[in-house]
RNA sequence: GGCGGGGUGGGUGAGUGGCUAAAACCAGCAGACUGUAAAUCUGCCGCCGAGAGGCUUCGUAGGUUCGAAUCCUACCCCCGCCA
């Protein structure tokens, strides 16, 4: 599986590249939508070629527990199963040992967790779980990481990167799918030294591909870009850069500029479904009074099928009413908006005017306040916190 | 006409002497959401005030009481049943 660079920007780190996969190539800086439970909520994969997806993330985690592996891999594959043709990214399931903390145990053996449907319990190592994404078949494969909330300490962070590397060379090992690319996965929180650590230790197992994981996990923006910034500069320019989670606008042209190939995130696809959309000037709120009778389409420069057809009002109106039309609407703008954003964006790499597009784009789009974003994150943070070392 | 039940903040509706500016839910207003336990969650929601705090409320008018949405009296409405 190749990556081939095709342009850096000479006055930043951004870059446009081509990831080749068996089911078709994939121009670099790529955000994929996220479809957990091998579906992107509310869309077809007809839907999601008509946006410009070429490549959809699943979740390793959630699919073992529901439907099973062996359903999926009994039915044909992952691809098959869903529908969706173009290539697949699963995330091995080290996200969920940060989101659903309280639900298990972490030892070097892997991760005890309890079902979040029913409490049965369940254990994923390093190896069973690279299997399980060699029997889901797809194009990307994660190692399994351990992911702490922001706000651990250094030696929690250390020990958590430590483990990481040591799952990480276990994932290698197990692995005996040559179809399949897998990516290791940098943690260190927002340490520097632990970052760069992290990375250079990985950058030795020689994998297909690299990942910034432990992002966007509570931490402010100032402290997340040197984080991007730092560890990109230490992994291999040959390999491809994945940073995990990340997915609101803003974020997405920092991270390109700081030479990041490759993203993922349910933020679009959920806030969509919250009623927040994003237009060129920031994120809106769809449900709020001041929409009930704008006529015009909430974000008129778009192409896409809800802008081309549909008013804020009348947006305004299928929210309130909790219309299941909404979800899908809100869903189609958002996606389309990011993966036009990532487009755009390759386009200007490629052309030599990626800086300015980036001075223009920050110029005009005013991210959520992050004062308020924080003081509302700091409850859920601290919770999190707390499951997290009360599991061990 | 008689008997019984009831009138609480925009709505539904708890509350039967002080802990009640008054539960809960809905509506309304605003906000958050980043490798998705999320079509979820949070805050506000009588009036004035940035706040501390102040003021006015539980059909209406009186009364009892240190103290009333809660007890008493009268009146006005509403709902059942009987004639």
């Amino acid at each position: 599986m190749r990556f081939e660079l095709e342009k850096c920007c000479p006055d930043t780190s951004a870059r446009a590249g081509m990831l080749s996969t068996p089911r078709g190539a994939v121009p670099t800086p790529v955000f994929a939508p996220v479809g957990t439970q091998a579906t992107v909520k509310s869309l077809t994969p007809d839907d999601l070629t008509a946006l410009g997806t070429t490549m959809v993330l699943a979740n390793t985690y959630h699919l073992y527990l529901r439907p099973g592996i062996g359903v999926i891999e009994k039915l044909g594959g992952l691809h098959r199963f869903m529908g969706w043709s173009g290539p697949i990214l699963t995330d091995s399931g080290g996200y969920q040992v940060f989101s659903l903390a309280h639900l298990r145990r972490v030892t070097d053996e892997g991760v005890l967790f309890r079902s979040h449907i029913d409490g049965s319990e369940h254990f994923l190592s390093p190896a069973s779980c690279m299997s399980f994404q060699a029997a889901l078949g797809s194009e990307i494969a994660m190692t399994l990481d351990e992911c702490p909330p922001y706000g651990s300490d250094h030696a929690t962070i250390k020990a958590s990167v430590e483990r990481t590397h040591l799952w990480a060379n276990k994932c290698r090992e197990s692995h005996h799918t040559p179809d399949q690319a897998v990516y290791g996965i940098v943690q260190g929180g927002t340490f520097l030294d632990l970052r760069r650590y992290s990375a250079d230790v990985l950058a030795s197992l020689d994998f297909d591909g690299y990942a910034i994981g432990g992002v966007s996990v509570g931490e402010p923006k100032e402290l997340m870009y040197p984080v991007i910034e730092v560890t990109a500069s230490v992994l291999p320019e040959s390999k491809p850069r994945y940073l995990m989670g990340v997915g609101s606008p803003e974020d997405l042209v920092e991270a390109v500029s700081r030479g990041v190939d490759v993203f993922d995130s349910a933020l679009p696809t959920r806030i969509a479904r919250n009623g927040g959309l994003l237009t060129e000037t920031g994120r809106v709120i769809i449900r709020n009074a001041s929409y009930k009778d704008r006529d015009e389409a909430i974000c008129p420069t778009c192409d896409c099928y809800t802008c081309r057809n549909f008013s804020a009002a009348y947006l305004h109106h299928l929210f309130r009413c909790e219309e299941l039309l909404a979800y899908r609407l809100a869903t189609i703008h958002n996606l389309r908006f990011v993966l036009r954003l990532m487009s755009r964006m390759r386009e200007c790499i490629v052309e030599g005017t990626f800086r300015s597009f980036r001075e223009s784009f920050v110029a005009a789009y005013r991210p959520a306040d992050e004062g308020i974003r924080l003081a509302q994150k700091g409850k859920w943070l601290e919770a999190q916190r707390r499951k997290f070392t009360e599991a061990f």
